[in-house]
DNA sequence: TTGAAAGCGCTAACAG
DNA sequence: CTGTTAGCGCTTTCAA
């Protein structure tokens, strides 16, 4: 609490004035032991009373050891991601990592250039969520940790993912339950695994209930609410209404097909009943509200977070997987009449 | 493109490699001229070769230059700050800067946790954006620049911000001119300047059109959904429908509004019409859409990202405040029948 | 145009 | 229990 220094002080300042050595204060201030009560307390009050604070670009340099966590995300804007950062961010407050996030516009070079940057700032570890369809393997950053979410390179040690193809099932089911029969799936088409074991679920569900797959209903396109509602125009021209369920493998495309159908004059959830994915805030207000999948992104911030601390500091890593559950909303997009 | 090192390699390294010293080769990375353009390819050629890329903490040390530039925000979840980041993300990506998020979660705590953080990671600069009714002077930190967004102390050099004034007069304008005549102001309860900017615009379109204000017409509320509902469950109750028209103060506060109204029977626009603020996407996609003021999150982050470059760099900074302009975004929530 | 060497602020071995 | 000291990897004088 006193004045501004002209120059921040170092270690040996403090040093001084506590009348010990530096690498005293330095055992304090990280708990090394080693020391006497006494000295213990005079160090932590100069420390205090002149307000240091070590500098992290030393430590960093001399431990080999940054304290930063480096976060690769394609859409920060994206509601979905916003929240995983949001958990990650909490989680590594505690842990006292800084998060360096990298908002890689679903870009290629602008991740390259990302990764490079991260490297140099000598990061700990990686958290990767990548919304390509396959993710190139960084070999050169075979030597820091990282953990995927949602897809992953074939040779990645960690990933963790939701339960995709469960999450494909329950909306699928929750079609057939409420009367659908030609149940149109609107995939991502970036074949992605996520999005394959979305589909996965979907045709387990129908075979449960002993519809028979029809590739007609499946269409495949760029999940951006402006390309899926000239996508669903298109469909709609050329097709008709041919279907009277859609699965959409996120909300946003799920909420473009619901605006094409009204503006069309159809119904939703009278004529054509959907389902979404992802559980974003929009679904839940817009109207009809639509019924979608929650993706736990609490869960799946807390296994990354985790991860990354385990790989960092060596501990084995039991399940080179993680599955995260989700779980079924029911909204008015799937009421039955 | 050399098969993995066991130990990264260093400068010496690559000094060794091209047959040259350290001065020189960091010389020829940074540029700094003082070298001939022979020993500038050979240097260039090993360390592609050889794929170096330097310490950073190293760098950072010795240069007393981290490249890192600190955000502190309220809530990544917020689609507007969330705008900002991402636009941040891009502007520093550039000028090669990274970024290291802090979702304060709105907590003065937290904030304090991330300051000290940041301090210690030896920041370049920090741009805050804070929900906070007022931000204490944060004096540790004066030697660093900081640029704040929205909200400021007194004492501090650079602010950005929306024309707060202008969007509530466009709201409230565009609510008179829809025949308005009793306009709710539905604000945040925390009295920050930018709440008192958008009321100030308010009175200025109630003036200018010859309305009395009538402070019964004014309600603070905590600035979110599930609080906003409740507060106009009670007015609704208390008051009934004594107004025919409401400014709110964020777009959450407007959906509440709406959504209660609608399921008391009040028909949106036809009884009550309504402006919300930020221009988040859910207004385009609720139904009725809301009528709203955009902040235009590309020019904040933009003069932010220049601002704190501007104060790293030393160069004087023109205005102390830089006011980006807002837009009204007319929608079905104001539309006249 | 180049190299030698000091030192940024800290930690960790080693010696006492 | 405490101090001395050698670097971590880089930049930047200074001298050549």
């Amino acid at each position: 609490m006193k004045e501004t220094p002209d120059k921040k002080l170092s270690i040996i300042d403090v040093a001084k004035l506590a009348g010990v050595s530096t690498a005293t204060v330095s055992r304090v201030l990280n708990g090394n032991g080693g020391y006497s009560k006494k000295t213990e307390e005079k160090v932590l009050r100069t420390v205090k009373e002149c307000g240091f604070t070590p500098n992290g670009n030393a430590v960093s340099l001399r431990t080999n050891r940054s304290h930063c966590i480096g976060v690769i995300v394609p859409d920060i804007t994206n509601e979905f991601f916003a929240k995983i950062i949001h958990e990650l961010d909490i989680f590594f407050l505690e842990h006292h990592y800084s998060l360096l996030i990298c908002d890689s516009n679903e870009d290629y070079e602008l991740e390259d250039m990302y990764i490079h940057n991260l490297i140099q700032k000598n990061v700990d570890g990686i958290i990767y969520i990548s919304g390509q369809d396959e993710i190139k393997n960084i070999s050169s950053v075979e030597t820091i940790p990282i953990v995927y979410i949602d897809r992953c390179p074939k040779n990645a040690k960690v990933l963790i993912q939701s339960d995709n193809e469960e999450g494909g099932y329950l909306a699928t089911r929750e079609l057939l339950e409420s009367g659908c029969r030609n149940i149109l799936l609107m995939r991502d088409l970036r074949y992605a695994s996520t999005i394959r074991q979305r589909k996965a679920g979907y045709l387990r569900a129908l075979e449960e209930a002993g519809v028979p797959y029809n590739g007609k209903l499946e269409i495949g396109i760029f999940p951006d609410y402006e390309d899926a509602r000239i996508m669903m125009e298109r469909v709609l021209k050329v097709m008709g209404c041919y279907f009277d369920g859609i699965f959409a493998t996120n909300d946003r495309i799920a909420l473009a097909c619901i605006q094409v159908l009204m503006q069309h004059g159809y119904r939703v959830p009278e004529d054509v009943k959907v389902v979404g994915f992802d559980n974003v805030s929009l679904t839940e207000f817009c109207n009809p509200s639509i019924t979608t999948i929650t993706q736990d992104t609490r869960s799946i911030a807390l296994a990354a977070g985790k991860s990354v601390l385990d790989l960092i500091h060596h501990k084995k890593i039991k399940e080179k997987m993680t599955v995260i559950p989700v779980a079924l909303e029911r909204r008015h997009s799937t009421e039955t009449v």
